[in-house]
DNA sequence: ACAATAGTGTCTTTAAGACATTATGCG
DNA sequence: CGCATAATGTCTTAAAGACACTATTGT
């Protein structure tokens, strides 16, 4: 799983990698405010797979212009989308990001953490459509903090709704090939 | 369990019960915020035995003076604190409230119920520091929505740290005594 | 005695975790 | 072959749920 930050161009922070943000407009729905900042790094509303709300900050001292209050929302989009004006980096090579938000990150990991396996639409906005065994794995590690049983994963993968084992394997370098899983079509 | 409400004061919703809420005033920490409010219906900063935030809701209409936010915070209080200026209801009971505020008591509902038994600080801001089976039994119903087996609850509670069945027991109409459960004094 | 409420004990199911064994690729 | 990675199967434990049975009160 990567995550996505962009290079501020105007102060604060300018030149500092950042989490997309906007100032919330007057009567402007937190939604609507998301999609601006996802538009931001070239993320277009189709392709936002699963998206929420985390919690709001309140430090007052997070933004040298005065205090704010900041609401986090979190968004998982499409692969299609990486290739844009984002810096996508994985969670354990983020270093330090402007304002507060290394402690956002913070937060935003284990509540995906919980998420994972466990609710289904979280869960396939995060493996997207197909994924391999290893790719399982990994998501988990980056996730959950620590390498998860891979028997005791293949069988929670078996047991997920609408995602079933695929006859195809994958080969990445040495050892066993991986297994190919896939998510069922959506009526 | 109880929720407190209390009656405005001024528009809008002029004679309405509304859960109690304060402006945000500039540079102030939303815990502080909390405290104003929480002090507007006669309970003080000891009282509070455990609290959190919820979500934040965005409906620009929910307010008639124009759009805002409202960043949702809860606290469970001391039973000492319930002689005071807030008018006091079951769950069940709740009426139409002013604002949204009834969209915010079904969210915190949810939250607290997947705390109960389980976050042992927060359940033991809900149960007080003695209580009967019975009232375990109703705070699980008010909560969860169903009555939970006596018998499995029983099971729960046992094993809890810091919590430990007393000798006594309280007859209160007919049917056997109920056990009076205590927790430890904290160190 | 009987209704009402509470506590005890047992059985089943499920989810997690640990781990040994087998399988399949690379060099 | 030896090494690396993946999959299967088994065993154990913990947590939840269902439910029969016993216990203690008021009327």
């Amino acid at each position: 799983m990567l995550l996505a930050t962009y290079r501020r161009p105007v102060d604060p922070f300018s030149g500092r990698l950042a989490l997309p943000g906007v100032l919330l407009l007057r009567g402007e729905r937190l939604q609507k405010a998301g999609q601006r900042a996802l538009r931001k790094i070239g993320v277009t509303r189709g392709q936002v797979r699963g998206s929420g709300q985390l919690v709001t900050f309140d430090e007052p001292n997070r933004d040298p212009r005065g205090p704010t209050l900041s609401v986090t929302l979190w968004a998982v989009v499409d692969d299609s989308a990486q290739a844009r004006h984002a810096k996508w980096m994985a969670l354990d090579e983020v270093g330090r990001l402007a304002f507060d938000h290394n402690r956002i990150v913070e937060r935003l990991i284990p509540r995906l953490g919980g998420l994972l396996w466990r609710d289904t639409d979280i869960t396939r906005a995060l493996t997207g459509e197909t994924f391999t065994a290893g790719d399982a794995v990994a998501l988990h590690t980056s996730l959950l903090g620590e390498e998860p049983d891979r028997g005791n994963l293949n069988r929670t993968l078996a047991s997920l709704p609408g995602l079933t084992r695929t006859s195809q394997t994958v080969v990445r370098g040495p050892g066993r090939p991986s297994a190919v899983w896939s998510w069922a079509k959506t009526a």
